[in-house]
RNA sequence: GCGCCAGUAGCUCAAUUGGCAGAGCAGUUGACUCUUAAUCAAUUGGUUGGGGGUUCGAUUCCUCCCUGGCGUACCA
C-alpha cells in the first residue's frame, strides 16, 4: 500500500526530525490553545479599516515561499487564505529559525498589521509566527497561476476516503456540508414553528417496517436475538400518533442493504412527518410549503440542477398516476391484470424480472416510462393499493386505489405520502396479502407487525404522513449529481 | 449483480513495435529581505495495485484477483 512506499516515510522522517528540532529549541510544537481575532476573508473586507492595524489569525499553511531571511506564507483559515509576509527582522532570530522549520500543512498562528504588497496583495506582516500543531504527512499540493490549476487533487476515491484531505485542498466544497447544515436547520425551524414535535425511534429494530427494502441485519448478545437497522421509522411515528402526539417528525439514519449508485447510499437521511386529523392533500401543501421554504434559505425558488431549470415556485402539478400510465403506454390500465401488463411492459421492450407481480410490473412501467420525464415537481398521486400496504382507501370509493403520492423533481423521487390507514381490520389485511406476496418471492414485501397493527387496533386518528429524502433535496438545492457529494463520508468498500 | 474504463514517486502525469521506469511539483542541502506554480544550483525518492503466465526481456501481451469511476439493474 502507499503508505508503505518508501519515499513517503522519508517525508515522515524528516518531519519527524523538524519536530524534534523544534523541541529542542524550546518551541512547544503542539500547545494547548491560541487565541484568534479575525479571520482572512474578515481582513479582506474591511481592509479599509484594519490597514496598519494588528490582526491575530490562526490556520493551515497552504504555501510556502522562503527567500532566505523573509518569507511569504499562505495560512488558509476556515473562510479562506491570506498571505502572511515574515521577515527575520521583524519576528526576531529564534521565531525565524523555527519558522524556517514549517512546512505546508502545519497550522500556525500569526499577529501583525494588514498591508498591501507590491503586487496588490492583501497581506499580514508578520511580527510574531506561532507554531500550532506540527503536521507530519504531507498535504497533496494544490497549486494555481492565472486561473490554472496544477495538481488538483481531483480522484474520487482519495477525496471520499480521506475527506479531510478534500476539505483543506478543495474549501469549495465545504460550501455543499454548510449548505446542507442549513437545509437541515431549516427543515426543523419550519417543523418546530408549526408544533411538531421532534421524536428519537429505535434504529435497531426487532421487526423492520415501512417501506419495500432490504434491510441490514444484526445480533443483540445479552438477548440473544436478532435485529435490523431500520429501512423506515414510519411504524414508530405512527404509534406516537395513536399515543395522541398530533405532530410528530424524526429526522433520521435509515439503512437499506441494497445497491449504492449516484443516488443511493447505503445508510441515507430521511425527513418523516405525521400530522393527525390531515390527508394527503394537506400533506402535498405541506410539502410544497416546505420545500420552498427551505430553498429560500439557500439561492431562492429558481434552481438548476443537473442542466435542467427547475421552478419551485409555481405550484407542483398533481397528476394521478394511471392518468399518466395511460398518457405513456396509450392504455388504460383501470381494472388490468398482471398478465395484461406484462404484456403492456414487453410491448415497449422492457425486460421482466423472471418472477413478477403486479405492484412490480406498475413500478417497472413508471420508473421507465413516466418518472425520467417528471423534470419539474410533480405530485404522482392515487396508487394501486396493491402497491401501498400502508395507505388509506380512495375516498372516491375506487377500491383499487389509496390516497398516496410520491413528489419527483428532475427525474428523481424525493418524497412519499399517504392519508395513513388507521382501519386496523383492513391493515391486518394488507399486511396478510404482503405475507402472501412475500411467501411468493417478493423480498422487500413487508412483514407483519403485530405490535403495530395493536397499536392501531388501539384507535388511530386520521393522518396523513410523509417522507423525505434528505440527501436528495440537498443534490437538488446544491446543483451536486452524486449523493456522495452531499454526504461527507459515503459508503466506501473496506481497503 | 452485470457492462465499460482506469490504477506508474507524496501529488499531477509520461514511457514508441515488448528493450536500462521518466518529468514537473512536493521533499532534502545550499543561495536569496515584496514573493505568489517564487527563482537558481545540487540531490533523494519506484516491488509500475496484487498473484500467475507467455518471453532472452513485460508498465506494455494473456489470465485471475483487489480497488475505484462511469453506465445499467433493484431501492429513496
Amino acid at each position: 500500500m502507499s503508505d508503505e512506499q518508501k519515499s513517503l516515510k522519508q517525508i515522515i522522517a524528516f518531519r519527524k526530525e523538524k519536530l524534534a528540532d523544534l523541541r529542542t529549541a524550546g518551541v512547544d510544537p503542539y500547545p494547548h490553545s491560541f487565541s484568534a481575532d479575525h479571520y482572512s476573508d474578515q481582513i479582506k473586507a474591511e481592509y479599509s479599516e484594519l490597514e496598519g492595524q494588528d490582526v491575530t489569525i490562526a490556520g493551515r499553511i497552504m504555501s510556502l515561499r522562503k527567500m532566505g531571511k523573509a518569507a511569504f506564507t499562505h495560512v488558509q483559515d476556515q473562510t479562506g487564505q491570506i498571505q502572511c509576509y515574515v521577515r527575520r527582522d521583524e519576528v526576531g532570530p529564534d521565531q525565524y529559525t523555527a519558522f524556517k522549520k514549517l512546512d505546508i500543512g502545519d497550522i500556525i498562528g500569526v499577529t501583525g498589521y494588514v498591508f498591501t504588497t507590491r503586487m496588490g496583495e492583501i497581506s499580514i506582516h508578520a511580527k510574531a509566527v506561532t507554531v500550532l500543531a506540527k503536521s507530519i504527512r504531507p498535504l497533496p499540493i494544490v497549486k494555481e497561476k492565472d486561473g490554472e490549476t496544477f495538481d488538483a487533487f481531483e480522484d474520487k476515491e482519495l477525496r471520499y476516503r480521506h475527506r479531510h484531505l478534500d476539505l483543506v485542498v478543495n474549501p469549495e466544497i465545504k460550501e455543499v456540508f454548510v449548505k446542507r447544515g442549513k437545509i437541515i436547520r431549516e427543515m426543523r425551524n419550519y417543523l418546530d414553528d408549526r408544533g411538531f414535535l421532534e421524536a428519537e425511534t429505535p434504529i435497531l429494530q426487532p421487526l423492520y417496517g415501512g417501506a419495500f427494502a432490504k434491510p441490514f441485519v444484526t445480533h443483540h448478545n445479552a438477548l440473544d436475538q436478532k435485529l435490523y437497522l431500520r429501512i423506515a421509522d414510519e411504524l414508530y411515528l405512527k404509534r406516537l400518533i395513536v399515543g395522541g402526539f398530533d405532530k410528530v417528525y424524526e429526522i433520521a439514519k435509515d439503512f437499506r442493504n441494497e445497491g449504492m449508485d449516484r443516488s443511493h447510499n447505503p445508510e441515507f437521511t430521511m425527513l418523516e412527518f405525521y400530522q393527525a386529523y390531515v390527508d394527503y392533500e394537506y400533506q402535498m401543501d405541506q410539502v410544497e410549503d416546505l420545500i420552498r421554504s427551505v430553498a429560500r434559505q439557500l439561492d431562492g425558488l429558481q434552481v438548476e440542477w443537473n442542466g435542467l431549470a427547475i421552478d419551485l415556485e409555481k405550484p407542483f402539478s398533481r397528476r394521478p398516476i394511471l392518468e399518466l400510465l395511460r398518457e405513456a403506454t396509450g392504455h388504460d390500465l383501470n381494472n388490468t391484470n398482471t398478465e395484461e401488463l406484462a404484456r403492456i411492459a414487453r410491448s415497449f421492450d422492457l425486460t421482466l424480472p423472471e418472477q413478477t407481480n403486479y405492484g412490480q410490473l406498475l413500478d417497472l412501467l413508471m420508473k421507465e416510462l413516466v418518472e425520467p420525464n417528471l423534470i419539474q415537481p410533480t405530485f404522482v398521486i392515487d396508487y394501486p393499493k396493491a402497491i401501498s400496504p400502508l395507505a388509506k382507501m380512495h375516498r372516491s370509493g375506487d377500491p383499487e386505489l389509496v390516497e398516496r403520492f410520491e413528489l419527483f423533481i428532475g427525474g428523481l423521487e424525493f418524497a412519499n405520502a399517504f392519508t395513513e390507514l388507521n382501519d386496523p381490520l383492513d391493515q391486518r389485511q394488507r399486511f396478510e396479502d404482503q405475507a402472501r406476496l412475500r411467501s411468493g418471492g417478493d423480498e422487500e414485501a413487508q412483514t407483519m407487525d403485530e405490535n403495530f397493527l395493536e397499536a392501531v387496533e388501539c384507535g388511530m386518528p386520521p393522518t396523513g404522513g410523509v417522507g423525505l429524502g434528505v440527501d436528495r433535496l440537498v443534490m437538488l438545492l446544491t446543483d451536486q449529481h452524486s449523493i456522495r457529494d452531499v454526504i461527507l463520508f459515503p459508503a466506501m468498500r473496506n481497503k
